[in-house]
RNA sequence: GGAGAGGUGGCUGAGUGGUCUAAAGCACCGGAUUGCUAAUUCGGCGUAGGGUUAACUCCUUACCGCAGGUUCGAAUCCUGUCCUCUCCGCCA
């Protein structure tokens, strides 16, 4: 959510900005209802002022006939004033709807479009895509052979989109889970596990709609809880309503969850194997920084992926996501996508990782704030989050790029202390 | 799940319908004073919104877990709800 101020003062800025992000708001009516919100309220204070008068002089006067004049005249003030308030509170509603569905400003140097071919490619992963001297097989192909995914299996228990994970594919897992601690715990990340549920106002705040028919949360019936879609919704939420000091910043947090998603309207879209399934596991990282310090971080989280994925040896391009692709909370993305040897004819690039700088966007509506030392009042914090890595897309990734000619698979160097071997091997 | 107790400023903690504009202490900030790792003393010390201004400058509204209600007036009375603590039960 941007803030009431800066979107009425700035509403040429703010039109513009919608207008690259493809999102259409009316920002000439919320202008306007805003106006006669603030009448309405300059009235419903005066009318509150008038009548605690009364009030207070009530006490005062001894004479009983003048008492029950003034009482007669605090009642007849108080009913203005409830009505000058329901007045106020409509537009109030009206203006936090509009307001709300504004997507967050836009960093001066994203790329302005829309569509893939607006997104520019900044960096490449030190590993060389492989040129393979036999014909790759995809991550279903090669998890059914080796008995690594069992697609069927959850299907019966569950439906479509859900899994078992059998063997070696168990223990990629955990190591890939134990591989990314290790890594952000030198980096001086808190390490955390996580709740899977959380109350819809934190997945509001942070930019999930719960509800809605385009919503792709699963909600708990007969609660205010929803399965959380990632960890970034718990960690976000973890200070909702807090104010923190700015000399805890910037404040670094990793969590692992298990994330769940409905993918309503994804059918036929790359839902092949595990690529698109209705729940993974991820380690999410997070960070609440000082506004001036928001940008460096996001490269560093950006650097941080970067890291993980060369050190799993896997190849690998950085989008700079282009405006009319980013999600309403983000002032600017940066998407990870592995080179899949499986997909398409031929490989195709997907995405495993995206760390976003949310700015003060979701900071204004958990009302996460900072104080600075000797500094008067308090400021909202920015946030930013980062995939440190999805377990599913990952075991795609080693999959298919370290799959050989006969039929195994090795295990990238820095999970083999994890998983307790070099190799899965061919089963005959 | 049952019974009880309790949620008040950064912290401790008073306050049972009207100078609550929330006592006091601690902590913190500024000044004064005194020669000894500091004491004493004076003052200041919340957040958010609106208006106003050269200026957090002045005015004002709201906020005592949260949401309602009673009343001219609520931290205080009533209802609901959330959370914390203690004991019991159950349980990985």
């Amino acid at each position: 959510m941007l803030d009431r101020k800066y979107l009425i003062d700035h509403a040429d800025l703010v039109q513009q900005n919608c207008h690259n992000r493809g999102v259409a708001v009316d920002i000439d009516t919320l202008v306007s209802l805003e106006r006669q919100r603030r009448e309405r309220l300059a009235q419903v204070e005066e009318l509150n002022r008038k009548a605690n008068e009364v009030a207070k002089s009530i006490g005062q006067t001894k004479d009983a006939v003048e008492r029950e004049a003034r009482k007669e005249e605090g009642r007849r003030l108080r009913e203005e004033k409830d009505a000058a308030q329901a007045e106020h509170d409509r537009l109030e509603r009206e203006c936090h709807a509009l307001q709300a569905a504004i997507p967050n400003m836009t960093h001066p140097n994203a790329p302005v479009g829309g569509g893939d071919h607006a997104n520019v490619e900044v960096r490449r992963g030190k590993t060389p895509i492989r040129v393979f001297d036999f014909t790759p097989k995809d991550h279903v192909a090669l998890g059914e052979a080796l008995g690594l995914i069992d697609l069927d299996g959850g299907a019966r228990t569950t439906g479509h989109g859900f899994y078992f994970l059998r063997n070696e594919a168990v223990l990629l897992e955990l190591a890939l889970q134990r591989y990314v601690l290790s890594v952000l715990e030198a980096e001086g990340f808190t390490l955390t596990t996580t709740p899977d549920l959380a109350q819809n106002h934190i997945l509001e705040g942070i930019g999930f709609l719960p509800r809605g028919p385009e919503t792709q949360v699963y909600s708990i019936e007969n609660s205010d809880l929803s399965l959380v879609g990632t960890a970034e919704i718990t960690l976000g939420g973890l200070y909702s309503g807090q104010t923190l000091d700015a000399e805890q910043f910037p404040m670094k947090v990793c969590g692992i969850s298990h994330c769940f998603r409905t993918e309503a309207g994804a059918h036929g879209r790359a839902t092949r194997g595990i690529y698109r399934v209705h729940q993974f596991t991820k380690v999410e990282m997070f960070a609440y920084t000082l506004p001036d310090q928001s940008d460096a971080i996001h490269d560093y989280l950006m650097d941080l992926e970067c890291r993980i994925f060369d050190g799993l040896g896997i190849p690998y391009r950085v989008i700079d996501t282009c405006t009319g692709d980013l999600g309403g909370p983000a002032y600017r993305k940066y998407d990870l996508e592995a080179w899949m040897p499986g997909r398409g004819t031929a490989g195709e690039w997907g995405e495993v990782t995206s760390t976003s700088n949310c700015t003060d966007y979701q900071a204004r509506r958990l009302d996460i704030r900072y104080r600075v030392k000797g500094e008067k009042g308090t400021r909202f914090a920015h946030t930013l989050n980062g995939t440190a890595v999805a377990i599913t897309r990952a075991i795609i990734a080693i999959l298919e790029n370290y799959q050989q000619a006969d039929g195994s698979i090795v295990i990238p160097e820095a999970l083999r202390a994890w998983v307790g071997k070099d190799r899965i091997a061919a089963k005959s």
